[in-house]
DNA sequence: CAATTGACTATACGCGCGTATAGTTTCATA
DNA sequence: TATGAAACTATACGCGCGTATAGTCAATTG
């Protein structure tokens, strides 16, 4: 009971706007979306977008900020109530999320939202830390990495949601689908795919033979491997 | 004979264009990225990438294709080299893919380059039948959900680099970070996070209610939560 | 040696976009 | 009612883009 919107029926134009954007931005990425579409969409002029927001480059900064502002808030709320587990925690920000799903995608594709993944990070990490407790063998690396991964494999499934609808067979945010996610991802949390042996086997070769070339590694080299700046 | 091309090396225009605009697509994304600078890149003419591939989408189609190509390659190369467990077929995998990762963070999170994904999951799902055999309880889903999930959520690492990385502390693309990943992968793959007994427990509660709405799932409804209809 | 064909360039057109600016309405306050 | 600011609209400009077209050059072939 965080009462947290107002009221979502008499929202103010610049509310409209970010709203559109964050849709038409999801929908069709940042770059092909455009000021008139959002405002059209808004039922305002495109001249009003600007002027809440200065540029589009500002529009998009809004609805970042907006983003998350709202996971935190999320993920606060979550955080004081015990009753969830590592599981449901995922189940529920999915759902929360559902909305917004497609913007995020492409803003963590592009590398942009980073405080956000940071935040699932931590929460992660929280939850790690109850996890490991019960746990007998020490871990491979730090907790931190461990949740760094985690978070990232969680998100891989909503950020692929087209193709994991497909390769289910249902529409992962229908309720029968989602219902086949929680079963799958219970499965694959609750069942290692090698055992703990040969996870221990494989990483002292790791450390004996650092250099494990692939025989693909020689083959795919195309023109300009190295460089990845960012935007 | 038809040999149009003198040498299958890739030293032709026509590849040199296609490598750049590989490069060009995935650091600026499609709408962003222009033949004029991939034609720059390529140290040809614009008209030239028009030549060769008729339009922008040509060109970006001609890049799938060739993507699909290179990974049909790749797997059809792992599956007759036994040695592989999945473990470092994913490491292999993401070695390979390197150079092209942007671009193909971009395109799947996209909806595009749908058969590569799908090869990746029956790729997985031929290792989830050796993993199956050695296992006591029957799966709570079907192999091919699970090895769709599998591969989204492995898929999701490369996706999120940038914020993996940043979270990990080092490059997950250098020598030490691949190593560092691959021990936590390790980790991870031999380490439940919860017991099959409490996975059994929640599946029952949520076969039970279905209907298990979350706090959040109230409060986070914006404008226009049901629409999502693709490009 | 023409003659044809394909690789490649130069140049320009038209359109849609973000942006700028001037003008109009709404509304709180005195 | 007067007034000033803020919300909002109408209109237009300029630029960069994909695309189209005409033309040049090099290699192949009879």
């Amino acid at each position: 009971m965080v009462a947290t919107q107002p009221d979502p029926e008499d929202l103010t134009a610049r509310a409209r706007i970010r709203d559109a954007a964050l849709q038409h931005f999801g929908e069709h990425g940042f770059e092909r979306a455009t000021i008139r579409g959002i405002a059209d969409t808004a039922g305002v002029s495109p001249g009003l977008v600007r002027h809440h927001f200065g540029s589009k480059q500002g529009l998009r900064e809004a609805c970042d900020d907006y983003l998350v502002k709202m996971v935190r808030r999320f993920n606060d709320q979550v955080r004081t109530d015990t009753q969830y587990s590592d599981l449901t925690y995922v189940a529920a920000s999915r759902a929360a999320l559902k909305p917004y799903q497609r913007y995020l995608a492409r803003a963590l594709v592009e590398g942009a939202a980073a405080s956000l993944f940071d935040e699932m990070v931590k929460m992660s990490e929280e939850w790690l830390t109850d996890i490991d407790a019960k746990r007998s063998e020490p871990p491979f690396v730090s907790r931190k990495v461990r949740a760094t991964l985690g978070t990232a494999m969680a998100l891989g499934v909503p950020l692929l949601y087209q193709h994991v609808s497909r390769g289910m067979g249902v529409d992962i945010f229908s309720p029968e689908g989602d219902r086949l996610l929680s079963r799958a991802m219970l499965d694959i949390y609750s069942h290692p795919l090698i055992s703990p042996e040969e996870a221990a086997m494989l990483i002292d070769a790791l450390d004996k033979a650092p250099d494990r070339a692939t025989p693909a590694e020689r083959e795919a080299t195309p023109g300009r491997p190295e460089e990845h700046h960012d935007d």
